[in-house]
DNA sequence: TATTGTTATACTCTATAACTATA
DNA sequence: TATAGTTATAGAGTATAACAATA
């Protein structure tokens, strides 16, 4: 039981420092062919995922750094043409940030990337192991965020 | 099938964005009582987990970053009694490095808040789905860190 | 007056290169 | 000559503070 708790906690932190290390991400980059940074990379995918256009502090919310940071790398991104930034049309403070078609496309390789690691990974499971670490991986993921977010507002 | 490949790598994503922002470490550091930053805390949980000394080298294969950082955080935690640096009896060259009592009682601290914060978000799981994160975890963490591993050493 | 985003600045984390001392 | 570790330096990643413009 006990025991359980240990290993999950010790194999998590296994994978956290193996997906962490730079190298990974430059081996990311290298293998979707494209030349950015960690922090594009997951402005990128993080809006490829959303779907829509999304604003700078929400992007920010959602990657849990600070605005400026966001900013700063939306600028670059822009600048490359990966991305456009278009006024709020309900709030002329904000912006609405929108994935240019090759934006979306470099996104979709960075992310593709990623899925094919795993997916590599878990070639050999069977389809019931795959389906449990989805769903378990998921509920995790619910939990344990939820209880971090939920001490934060606390605080 | 697929569904459950992309479920599982966006569950991931969103862990490790939370276990990764800057918030996290320093509730950890407030929850142990101590005052480390990152790298610290890696380096002494490290040697707590390992149970025996270990050398620069070994520990920054282990945490997967380059040798220079770690001899500057161990001289850091040197100073303030963390851990000693023994000469290593069979090479001249090298250190060992041990915890110190304090360091142990630390570290131990340090490991236990991430613990226990799993634990917080496993305590409604049934036994049997706390057995398969466990064995599903260390199963990922197995094949995707040696798959990662296998690539560098082919490059 | 509160909020969205920006600019400026500084700190943390990590890598690379050049070095030393031992093997 | 190769290896273990150190020193020096630089770069990436992120936070904080002060500010502008709009709500």
């Amino acid at each position: 039981m006990d025991e359980d708790l240990n290993s999950t906690v010790a194999a998590f932190r296994r994978l956290v420092t193996t997906i962490n290390r730079g190298k990974t991400h430059e081996r990311l980059t290298e293998a979707a062919g494209v030349r950015l940074d960690r922090p594009d990379v997951q402005i990128l995918v993080h809006l490829l995922d959303a779907g829509e256009p999304r604003r700078i502090g929400v992007i920010a919310e959602n990657l849990q750094v600070e605005s400026p940071h966001v900013t700063r790398h939306v600028a670059a991104l822009e600048q490359r043409g990966l991305l456009e930034r278009v006024r709020d049309p309900d709030d002329g403070r904000a912006w609405q940030i929108v994935l240019t078609e090759e934006g979306a496309e470099v996104a979709s390789r960075c992310r593709r990337v990623t899925t094919e690691w795993f997916e590599g990974a878990l070639a050999d499971w069977s389809a019931a192991d795959r389906a449990e670490l989805s769903r378990l991986m998921s509920k995790l993921s619910d939990d344990l965020c939820e209880r971090m977010r939920a001490r934060l507002v606390i605080k």
